[in-house]
DNA sequence: TTCCTTGTTATATGATCGGCCAACAAGGAT
DNA sequence: ATCCTTGTTGGCCGATCATATAACAAGGAA
């Protein structure tokens, strides 16, 4: 009989998704500090060379990391949801169980940490957050124009891009002093002064 | 003549503020890895010793900065204004330079990142958190009730600091695209809706 | 079956980590 | 002038850091 092996190959895009969910796993449970190439390989049950020989680099890893959890918050925050306006959706989705949990929220502050720090990783912040402005501000932009609204669409965009940040910053640090409901009723309470009812567009 | 001193001798208490200071510093510059016995200790020009000397740990020396830290903010905070409302004092004091200038913010970004990942600094946190709501909450009602207002305060009170913290992680992240200017704005944005003018308190 | 690409392991390396501790010395107390 | 408390130094420890590299092996191609 053939011997058993000693370890399973997988392809590159395999591994490399098997390994950037094992940095997400320790970037969940312990910050940065718990970010490190042994640990990561140890979660991914792999031995230490494997994040050099795929992403080059401990920062390559990190930067493959930040993409792809952008890439999941711009899928679920742009999906429509059936009677809802843009908007409105995007408030479901940010404060959905899967975006507004501990885990996720510690791991998006690891990251912010690290783009305060990181040059490698601002250059790459600068792409994806300039285009998540533009969708909340498009998605402003169409209940305003519905409803014949003349209001700096932009500015209200990044105020409440940065109450949504900051409701994550506190349901992080202390979840049980910021549930989903409070936060949706703040988005509410900066929203709705100056674009009326958020349910639907028209 | 009598030999140079090898040495400055410090009291307790001023070398602690020394080191605290060598520690903001070395957390401006690089975030939590560049806060580092090593790194501190060279920046206060002093032995790696001092630190266990003075606050048994590294964390011991975590905890005072974020003391310190809470207690420079509250203050700043809390002075009043002559002609300003409470609450407009507070929004001046938070988006005045020594509060919103990237370096600072920087190092509330690290401490925010410690304290959702270190039992230590969360008990630390709990307390003093507690009291900043209670101002806030406080500052809010003095117009509330001035104008014979009803609304929940406290919830306001929180969404607006959870909008000041996310408009600081914008500032530290990408400090050219928000303006202290536009940080005020932001803040009204939320506020004036329900309260009115925040100028004066009548 | 044989070859060959390449995913994977494992060891080595030099730097740096936090914490410990013995020796030193500054400067007030006596 | 001498003692004594205590702030300070600096070497040391075991652990862990990121990275480089050589040997190994899995599994499709030929």
């Amino acid at each position: 009989m053939a011997p058993a092996p000693k370890y399973s190959r997988l392809t590159s895009e395999h591994r490399r998704a098997a390994l950037e969910e094992a940095a997400l796993t320790c970037m969940a449970r312990g910050g940065i500090l718990a970010f490190t190439i042994d640990n990561v390989c140890k979660e991914a049950g792999v031995s230490r060379g494997l994040i050099t020989h795929h992403f080059q680099s401990k920062d390559g890893l990190l930067v493959a990391v930040y993409a792809n959890m952008y890439a999941k918050s711009i899928a679920a925050i742009d999906a429509p949801r059936p009677g809802l306006s843009r908007i409105a959706a995007m408030i479901e989705a940010s404060f959905a169980p899967e975006m507004f949990s501990r885990d996720v929220l510690n791991i998006w502050l690891t990251l912010w940490g690290e783009i305060a720090n990181n040059p490698v990783l601002q250059a790459e912040h600068r792409r994806q957050y300039a285009a998540y402005v533009v969708n909340v501000t498009a998605a402003i932009d169409e209940i305003a124009t519905a409803r014949a609204l003349t209001l700096d669409t932009d500015a209200l965009a990044r105020a409440f891009i940065a109450l949504v940040d900051g409701l994550g910053l506190q349901r992080c640090i202390e979840p049980r002093l910021m549930t989903p409901e409070a936060a949706k009723a703040a988005c509410h309470t900066l929203l709705e002064p100056h674009l009326g009812p958020l349910g639907a567009v028209g």
